[in-house]
DNA sequence: CTTCTAACA
DNA sequence: TGTTAGTA
């Protein structure tokens, strides 16, 4: 598909997608008109490209993820860069922080908007427990137990979800084998 | 009409 | 990122 299909399907511009070309996050065929051609793969790649750039991961780091990890079928390059690892799980903990700070200003609002906040009349009766406790702080008692410390992703060899991360960023692929 | 590159009142 | 110019 040209560029202006792509972009309709993923929200992005035209311009955007050139950017993240530039950016070494895409690498499309070129017709011998010289006009960009996009696979079918490249739709969730882009809407994974966006999803992290909207919550604040720079091209350059996504970049790395794009080169950093295999694609489906490929054997994990050697060690998988456990640099590039710890390097996520600061994006993640800064992500954590500013879920906090927006719930903070969220909560701010409802102060400003009165007692009644639209989370309020929308569920029946009062925020459930989990919901005012900050992200923070789900971060360590909800669900899975979260990696903490210096704590290494267990090794994906064997494993039943091998590199999460390129299939999270690949949807078409990531449904395939995560559900 | 769509895309391309280059450039910026 | 938007947008415009001048093409192909």
């Amino acid at each position: 598909m040209r560029i202006g299909e792509l972009a309709r399907r993923t929200g992005a511009t035209p311009r955007a997608l050139r950017y993240y070309e530039e950016q070494g996050l895409l690498t499309p065929e070129r017709r011998p008109s010289g006009y960009r051609e996009y696979g079918e793969p490249d739709v969730d790649t882009v809407r994974g490209i966006r999803t992290l750039l909207a919550a604040g991961l720079n091209s350059a780091v996504i970049a790395e993820i794009l080169h950093g990890l295999p694609g489906p079928g490929q054997r994990p390059p050697g060690p998988t860069c456990p640099e590039l690892l710890d390097g996520l799980a600061r994006e993640r903990a800064r992500i954590t922080r500013q879920m906090d700070e927006l719930a903070e200003a969220r909560g701010l609002l409802d102060a400003i908007m009165g007692a009644e906040a639209p989370s309020e009349a929308i569920r029946s009766g009062r925020l459930r427990a989990a919901d005012r406790r900050s992200a923070g702080e789900r971060e360590q008692t909800g669900g899975r137990r979260p990696r903490q410390d210096g704590e290494r992703r267990p090794e994906p060899t064997g494993g039943r979800h091998p590199q999460p991360v390129a299939r999270k960023l690949d949807g078409a692929r990531s449904r395939t084998v995560l559900e």
